[in-house]
DNA sequence: AAGATAATTGAGATTAAGTCGCAATAAAAT
DNA sequence: ATTTTATTGCGACTTAATCTCAATTATCTT
């Protein structure tokens, strides 16, 4: 499916640690454009086309990964020290909720045994109401 | 987050039977691109930007649905008459293996009931190894 | 240290999905 | 019949992401 792959010996650059480093300051999710533009309000130089080769990178590399959350240009999170967790998206307002349940990886486990599947790893997005926007358009 | 909404009143037109014909002939998911080059290869004439907004439109009708599969470019599938279902997506030959399960559906609903949050739809996929790319790949 | 090798970069061109403006057309409403 | 509302196609446009390629930089060898 992916076609590139990352060379035998990678390098932590000047520019990949400006990104690096970015990422670790973004509380959740992030775009590749809303990345640039942090680094760029910061006065780093990083070209676009390593922006992209970089977060192509960590994703191999297992530093980020990527997250369909459902909009038009791909997100992605820094996994190093967060627990996975999934999505509560609210379609009025925008916010998301992450959440995490044994339960659920449990099913889903299950699922994966029955269809002899190796999974490695799953998203799981649920649209709807937030809290909040239930009270705002009476929304049972 | 969605902008435009469909009129009052919308006319099912010649271009739109085209259109809903031809999907309810795909199996299962499919593309923009996929769908309107299916309908070129019958010489039908319809426009790319009538099909975008067509699918737009039916949509908001609930006569199909997004699914997001990862891949670049939005996928849809008629959901006329078929369960709802999540996806089971190999990463190695791209097969993608639908399944459902009422435990999982009511975990979902626990959740969001902690939440406080109202759900209107939800997508999971797991990404991993297929039963014959394991055996081929020898993925325990 | 010098030269070879491998990895990385930026700039700009390119691709491709999806959208938009607009004038022309067609269907429904009055 | 006239007005209103919905729809269409064309082509220009937008935007995320990728690619090309020459120049640069790091690492490895001897």
């Amino acid at each position: 499916m992916r076609n590139s792959s990352s060379p035998k010996q990678w390098r932590l650059t000047a520019e990949r640690k400006i990104i690096l480093r970015e990422i670790h300051t973004i509380p959740s999710h992030f775009t590749a454009k809303e990345l640039l533009s942090r680094i760029r309000r910061k006065r780093k130089k990083v070209s676009r086309a390593t922006l992209y080769r970089a977060l192509e990178l960590f994703q191999q590399e297992g530093l980020i990964e990527k997250v369909e959350l459902g909009g038009l240009d791909s997100r992605y999170e820094c996994i190093s020290n967060r627990p996975h967790h999934d999505h509560l998206i609210c379609v009025a307002c925008g916010k998301i909720i992450e959440f995490q349940s044994p339960v659920l990886e449990e099913s889903q486990a299950k699922i994966c045994q029955w269809h002899l599947f190796h999974p490695i790893s799953h998203t799981l997005q649920i649209l709807g109401y937030c809290k909040g926007c239930r009270q705002k358009l009476k929304i049972p």
